[in-house]
DNA sequence: AACAACACTATTGTCGACAAACTTGTTGAC
DNA sequence: GTCAACAAGTTTGTCGACAATAGTGTTGTT
């Protein structure tokens, strides 16, 4: 019952448009990118937990076949995005706060062996600049209050972090349960108290990245997920 | 490309290899698990690394259309067991030796995260009767060199302690690390010494589990890990 | 009025056919 | 003889149509 609008469908279409009134006349042809599109809106929550995800629907809004979107679904189902239940089909995935809390016990594991994979691989002189931005400018928007830029330059460090891990195994698993957390974690952030502590803590987490202290980079970032996960579940009733 | 065609397999081989004009037309009507057979074909080497997998045959044997091997093979996409190229096809994964390095770092970490959690969440009396084997029979099976066996029983092992992390997301991580390396396992237990080593390292484990030291079951997990890799790097060139 | 069986509609599952792209074998020019 | 362009044959990509199934509304009986 998300949206049901009045449909003043033009007649055909032989064209591959659709031009569709109703949510957004997208355009058409994308090979798999399809599944792109539709996990941007499930990411951003513009298409909600819990929506039921029409084949035929998308197939006429993206002017393609149903076979195309049914592989999208399919690989958002392998993903975690969607369930999807024979004969009765797909709806966006719902968070329950233990899932959560499964998805971060996992995650703190894997940042910390992406952490200590960062300090043994990496330059040095990277991290070095990071922790610049950490003491400086990353300093002054939280302080501002200016959350997207503070989430901007975390992203940012965190793609360097992967990117030196150098394991791309390591990296999917990592991006996969990013990509089933991302509409919390702007929640989380915006918590009382959350950025000044993330901050300080990535903080120490550089320096000793720096000092190329592989072992404790794990442990902090470690401890670094550990307090990310409490903050959510002290405060789940505002978030989930 | 030329594969051994006068093989003396013995009367239980299950496959059903497309010979060139008479493919067992292998009556199977299964909607996913098409997929749980290909699997199976590639963990055990049945389809060796470096096969292509073309669409219509495997349609033909199963006696199905071709979207379903399709939907099938971008499942074992996702999951990595085959490389796609568009419009080149399928393949099976080929396992170099840098690759197995990043799944056994990976692998580490959340052996070691299902450790911990396994020695919390779980009964202490499962551990208990699996310290018993460990001591007991499974020496045995070592001492015996029954292989099987041998690995029959750490495969309960391994389940009980995914069972009882209570973690879906950890579970699926680490079966797909699995189903990825489950052609390697067996050469490197059979490796001079390996058995006698892991015997030991999982029968600590077990006491800390019962004692519950969970973090020194995390960490006696991580160093069995790490001396799995070891033994692999050492002797790659028997194993890969 | 309540309930059950039925028919209808909407949605997913499966299929065969056509189109595009790549591979391979052949021919012809230099 | 070597190489390039061309042609034939596979193989993958895409599509529209049909079949099966779940959900819904209707109708008839008690």
């Amino acid at each position: 019952m998300a949206r049901s609008r009045l449909r003043s469908v033009p007649a055909s279409a032989p064209s591959a448009r659709a031009g569709r009134a109703a949510p957004r006349p997208r355009k058409a042809d994308a090979p798999q990118d399809i599944t792109l599109i539709l996990r941007q809106r499930i990411a951003t929550q513009e298409i909600p937990p819990g929506s039921k995800l029409r084949e035929n629907e998308l197939a006429l809004e993206f002017g393609v076949a149903r076979a195309r979107v049914r592989e999208a679904l399919s690989v958002l189902e392998q993903r975690g995005l969607v369930e999807r239940i024979p004969n009765r089909g797909a709806v966006v995935m719902r968070l329950e706060l233990s899932q959560v809390a499964h998805l971060y016990d996992v995650r703190e594991v894997l940042e910390g062996l992406c952490a200590r994979l960062a300090t043994v691989n990496g330059d040095p002189a990277v991290w070095r600049a990071a922790l610049a931005q950490f003491k400086g400018p990353m300093v002054r928007h939280v302080a501002e209050g200016d959350i997207d830029a503070y989430i901007a330059g975390y992203e940012i460090f965190r793609r360097h972090l992967i990117d030196s891990a150098d394991n791309p195994v390591l990296a999917g698993m990592l991006d996969s349960i990013l990509e089933r957390t991302q509409a919390l974690i702007r929640r989380i952030i915006i918590l009382p108290g959350r950025a000044e502590v993330g901050l300080k803590q990535h903080t120490a987490l550089l320096e000793a990245m720096v000092r190329g202290d592989a072992d404790e980079a794990e442990r902090l970032r470690r401890e670094n997920m550990r307090s990310a996960k409490s903050y959510l579940e002290r405060y789940q009733k505002y978030i989930l």
